[in-house]
DNA sequence: CCTTTACTTAGCCATATGGATAACCATCAA
DNA sequence: TTGATGGTTATCCATATGGCTAAGTAAAGG
């Protein structure tokens, strides 16, 4: 995945109201008043935030008559851990190497 | 975890320098001159994000005569992974739900 | 001591972000 | 066809963010 999605992904996911968003929507598709309806907040500004979510390619979403339903998009979310797991394994690779040269003195280098 | 340290910790992650910081960590140690090498920015700027990582609770530095050293903490990585299986978890229980009550269609409901 | 070296602090600037209003467009219901 | 309902667009505003330079401190090194 390239950088600048993973930047996006990131960053929708770094507000409470996106993150609830996100957890509502892991129950089933919702229409905008609904998923808004919570949240102490304008419409307007709330639809930046679904807008910032779809960008990122959490949430998609399509136009029913003149109501928008949103529908989450969870492959999305594996892009993050996928990063994250990546670091992980990186970090206990080299803590399985720092062992196996500690108990093993007699090869210092090849 | 709190909601305003998952903020602080997903904000970190959206950035592609603070990334790079990151995984350059998994490798070992390294000193602030040596991380903000490879960055083609100047110091202060790049100090700002190390500071951002350490509030996030991804690094921890120590002080080592004039040089400042950093380190990873990687369990911080696991609090932002324990949120998103959190979603995982509830969208599949989701999906399950849905197929049980579609393969047993002689009780709608209780 | 004096000078690097390695950060640190203090500001400054442009752009991005999260919020708000006001006004507009497009259904659906009566 | 006329409201009301559900979004949408266009601005606007304050604060946060990511970058910079300039100037400071503090530990080595000679």
């Amino acid at each position: 995945m390239d950088n600048h999605q993973l930047d996006a992904l990131f960053a929708a996911l770094a507000d409470p109201t996106r993150r609830a968003i996100v957890a509502r929507l892991t129950e089933g598709e919702v229409t905008v008043s609904d998923l808004a309806d919570p949240h102490d907040m304008a419409l307007p500004s709330f639809l930046k935030h679904l807008t910032r979510l779809e960008a990122a390619g959490l949430i998609q979403t399509r136009k029913q008559g003149r109501t928008r339903i949103c529908t989450l998009h969870p492959e999305a979310l594996s892009e993050a851990t996928t990063w994250i797991d990546r670091q992980r394994t990186a970090w206990e690779g080299r803590l399985n190497r720092l062992e196996a040269l500690l108990s093993q003195p007699d090869t210092p280098d090849t």
